[in-house]
DNA sequence: CCCGGTTTTCGCCTAAGAGTCGAAAACGGT
DNA sequence: ACCGTTTTCGACTCTTAGGCGAAAACCGGG
């Protein structure tokens, strides 16, 4: 029951950390989780334990992950864990508890357990996800220019992106809407950009990437 | 800990199937599992529990699906279930033991618990990963020509595919090997088939649907 | 008020991938 | 030798992707 809550923060994608203060493992970084309740399904007992760390409406989707269970994955009493996936939108309040950070995902401090292993996962499948579904909307603040979600993409993907490419896969499979307003330039100048919107900001499959299929 | 396991039989999508005998839910059709062993992680112990009903060698993939954790999923005492997809190729031994069956996917008899709505998606899940992956190889025979994977292609998603594309798709990936020789033609004529290979036989993801992605 | 600097947006071009179609190839049987 | 059957291959079209540069729309300063 561990959840890897990402979310891009100063152009990084980055995972909310807190630091363990007793032993096993202490003073090192661990993902935030509990145990199952008696009346839960893991869904909202994994969404009980994050509102310990985080608001929880911040958290714009999560999903499962995978189900890490090694025997010897902690010392002590044996534990399974079912990892989550969860993001938060770039613009969401930061405030978390003094002892929870945010860690950029491609410097972590030193993790606790096999939590290391469960942040790669994690963003090795944000990362395909980005790509065949909608899940943009759960990095981008509800409205965005072309130019910060450009930052949001090549943060989460790791690598440059371009805002002309993106905008046509995107606007291609009609997640993006263009609100009308726009946005101020920066200081120095420029033309101002139009704010866009998710079509939907609820998790939708866009590319059924199903080879062979006859277009109708 | 259950498993779905598919298999193409007779050009049918099939799932590994048994009647239970006993209470909660007497024959009705269950999926095959068991309980989580003290010194196991998941995967060993799904292997072990399937290996009391097929030969354990002929499952040529296996992977997590999900976990199925809802509190009135069972009657009785409450169990967490971490779902797995199994494939086995369509040539191999088909011996089940008495009360186990191959049952068609898309026409199930009367399921136990939630267990059809795992069935569901380990299918889903295979027809996605059907067409980003090489999973065809644990479909599919050590030899095979393109018009039986066609077949086993079209029973898996669900809809004819056409053979010129899904030649060119899997070749275009590399994943196609021509092996040299040539099936023999059928009782009534026809030019002789020729056999090919898929290159790996382990998990490879072939597309990485990652846009946007500069060629070089 | 014009002008250079800056940022966004849009259109055009080329290349690659997917799907359709039909002809040629290679068999068995009559 | 001919015919029906099945596989294989090439040609064509259409859509999608990526690259590039020009135009648009703003700033501030002279």
């Amino acid at each position: 029951m561990l959840a890897a809550v990402l979310s891009v923060r100063e152009a990084t994608l980055h995972v909310l950390l807190w630091q363990r203060a007793r032993a096993p493992h202490a003073h090192r970084w661990a993902l935030p989780g509990g145990v199952l309740g008696a009346r839960e399904d893991v869904r909202t007992s994994m969404l009980r334990q994050l509102s310990e760390k985080v608001d929880v409406r911040e958290v714009a989707h999560l999903e499962q992950l995978a189900v890490f269970s090694a025997p010897d994955r902690r010392p002590g009493a044996r534990r399974i864990a079912t990892a989550f996936l969860g993001l938060v939108p770039s613009d969401a309040d930061p405030r978390v508890p003094p002892d929870t950070r945010w860690c950029p995902v491609a410097r972590l401090p030193e993790t606790a357990f096999d939590h290391g292993e469960i942040v790669r996962g994690a963003r090795e499948r944000l990362q395909g996800k980005l790509s065949y579904t909608n899940v943009g909307f759960a990095l981008a603040p509800p409205r965005f220019t072309i130019s910060t979600l450009r930052v949001l993409y090549a943060a989460a993907l790791g690598y440059d992106v371009d805002p002309t490419n993106l905008q046509r896969f995107l606007s291609r499979r009609g997640q993006l809407v263009a609100t009308g307003g726009s946005a101020p330039p920066g200081p120095s100048g420029g033309r101002p950009a139009s704010l866009y919107r998710f079509r939907s900001r609820r998790l939708e499959v866009t590319d059924e990437f199903v080879a062979f299929r006859p277009p109708r």
